[in-house]
DNA sequence: CTATGTGCAAACTATTTGCCGTCTG
DNA sequence: CAGACGGCAAATAGTTTGCACATAG
């Protein structure tokens, strides 16, 4: 594990939340200057074949990856884009469990909303 | 609604299954030998919008299209990559509106998992 | 006729690869 | 020193855009 990868994972384990490839790529700059994007995402592939990180995809933008391994959910805000992290729905597995042919391995759920914050200041259009 | 708009609507609506824009450029070729990716990805993307189709992102590969808009969700085999359909988890909107802020409006679930086929097959190796 | 849709080529964005030099054990 | 890792540049995949022509209403 070289030092480039040890920041990498830091920067994923101490920042909650989701980042693009190119976020962490800037992200881990202010340390690394000459880092590069191949670092980054050979790294990142790396990481998530580990299953140190988690990546994840959503239906209208590059994909994301995050430190949190936390069982959990996302929901999206149609309207700004915001992700958050939602507590693992309980139940989930059991439901789902019941309804395929095979050995479970794990699920994503994203929820597609309306946050409040966006609800009434939009006029109608989605992000 | 153009000649090469019905037949791509027409491909998406009579064939179950989940499509890249590639392999829906490759079907509507059959008919319109000079379609073009632009055309494709400009009509995926009205499509989608208008809600005759649907959009859908899997964590390691492009994204899917599908004309089968009955709510259902997606299972994913980590080891042969075969997309299957599940019939709609009854409750899960139930489930997921009692834990977010806002207004839902959709669900998106993805399950991973190992089909029976390669189950037992597999010398471990995944997708 | 006017708006909408299309092909083509070029531009982008996101990601991957080859190659070779560098660091770590 | 051997193997893992990183930088750089080029290659590739996926998708989008500008523009001039074709088609539908």
């Amino acid at each position: 594990m070289s030092v480039i990868q040890d920041s990498m994972l830091a920067i994923l384990r101490e920042n909650p939340g989701h980042f693009t490839a190119e976020q962490l790529l800037a992200m881990l700059r202010r340390t690394h200057h000459r880092a590069s994007p191949a670092t980054v995402y050979r790294n990142l592939d790396i990481f998530t074949r580990e299953g140190k990180i988690r990546r994840v995809a959503l239906a209208d933008s590059p994909k994301f990856f995050e430190g949190n391994l936390t069982p959990h959910d996302h929901a999206v805000c149609l309207h700004c884009g915001q992700v958050t992290d939602l507590i693992a729905l309980k139940g989930l597995s059991e439901l789902v469990a019941g309804n395929i042919q095979g050995e479970l391995i794990s699920t994503d759920l994203t929820v597609n909303y309306i946050c409040n914050d966006c609800a009434g200041k939009t006029g109608g259009e989605y992000h």
